[in-house]
DNA sequence: CTTTTGTATTCTGTATGCAGCATTTTCTGT
DNA sequence: ACAGAAAATGCTGCATACAGAATACAAAAG
């Protein structure tokens, strides 16, 4: 998609505060970024001599970065071959799908007990602006919008653990997610469940949020298994 | 508990058909084996030089395996302090086990559907062998043919991301449970659980099996919340 | 023309070296 | 003697350098 640029490396002091971000954090969101917008392609092996040149970065953090990646699922370490892309095949994205649908079920029970009012209205105001996009028919921001709602649902059940297996599951889907498109019933369609599911984390109602949710990613299945 | 001795690198050759194991791999497993095993206590900074020599192993590959298990959650990095062993709290401790108890649900259901005979057979033969450990009193072996016969369940899912988060949580949790020492009675109802378990995974009961190791988690936190 | 083997190149894997930041120790002034 | 500041030490973070493995290419044999 995007070229392959350097690395913009946060100049010292600055306006900012102070600078919490290594070097490290950085290269790894950049990867991550990369992957998920289709700049490395699943199976494209990550060359360290030319990315490292690309991103003005030497070897030895972006192999860091790398074997960070790879413990997150998203690049395979072949040995003395390097790293590539890794490879999801239907089954795949089937399975995370289902065990992602599980983890929100759960975070939906966990979120109607643990949720603040405030926390609640959060979420509420991502979803009114996400069903504005919807309407202005931008998809982009919509997507987004869509996958901070769910986060900010996992986040409302204050568990971390949840937290960081949804995360991992989101991070592989969403290079998937990014390309299907659906067309406009079932995206309707979508955004009808995400409307229900409003209302159910607002009424505090656990049983219908979880079903809601499950129902929700179950049909997610049905939207992407065509790009898959 | 164990000195820290030297990485025996695995020398070339050798009876083994061909050498798979990359360094980065056994510097992971070793690691993640002195973290869980107390070798290297929460809180612990890593010292890279220290601890490489230590190992015998140059700081690069250290500092790469140390990149791996700070993406699985066992040690943390922080900003140019480098990385120290991850402290648990009991509430992580219990939110990991809530996760854990979903996934393992999960599992159950989808063991009953994915599973072969020759699959069952085998967690059989694993639970067997574990109540012969159980009344011999052999803690340590109960202790690991216990892990061993989650982790088969889960695999009999079929599941691929299942089976990582699992993994992951697993690995996590090993820590306190290898701690955890619980008294006789306790101890006999885990094994209790775990006979209505195969039992249930044999008749492919679905609702039951995943039933019972949600409850089997459930009485792992009260088995180890005092331990914590 | 195909196949096989030897060689050369390229890339990964590991070690080492240097610079900057954090912490600790020491020195100085009150 | 104590507080604060300055220097010194030790460690991390990043870059570079070197060695070994894998692959690609080329030449020679069938």
């Amino acid at each position: 998609m995007n070229e392959i640029t350097p690395l913009e490396r946060r100049a010292d002091g600055g306006p900012g505060p102070i600078r919490r971000t290594a070097l490290h954090d950085t290269l790894v969101s950049h990867l991550r970024d990369m992957i998920i917008e289709g700049d490395l392609s699943p199976g494209t092996r990550l060359h360290e001599g030319q990315l490292g040149e690309q991103l003005g970065v030497s070897r030895t953090p972006l192999r860091e970065a790398i074997k960070y990646l790879a413990s997150e699922g998203l690049v395979e370490l072949v040995p003395s071959r390097g790293a590539v892309v890794k490879r999801f095949s239907a089954k795949d994205v089937h399975d995370m799908l289902t065990v992602l649908q599980t983890l929100e079920e759960l975070a939906g029970k966990l979120a109607c007990e643990a949720a603040s009012d405030a926390g609640i209205a959060e979420v509420r105001a991502l979803h009114d602006e996400m069903v504005r996009r919807y309407k202005v028919g931008d998809r982009l921001q919509y997507y987004k919008l869509n996958q901070q709602i769910h986060s900010a649902i996992v986040q409302l059940a204050e568990n971390a653990a949840l937290a960081d297996m949804h995360g991992v599951l989101q991070t592989r889907l969403k290079r998937i997610r990014f390309i299907g498109h659906e067309g406009p019933e079932k995206w309707a369609a979508a955004v009808a469940e995400h409307d229900e599911m409003i209302v159910a984390l607002e009424a505090r109602d656990k049983a219908k949020l979880s079903e809601v949710l499950g129902r929700h990613l179950m049909n997610a299945w049905e939207r992407v298994r065509a790009s898959v």
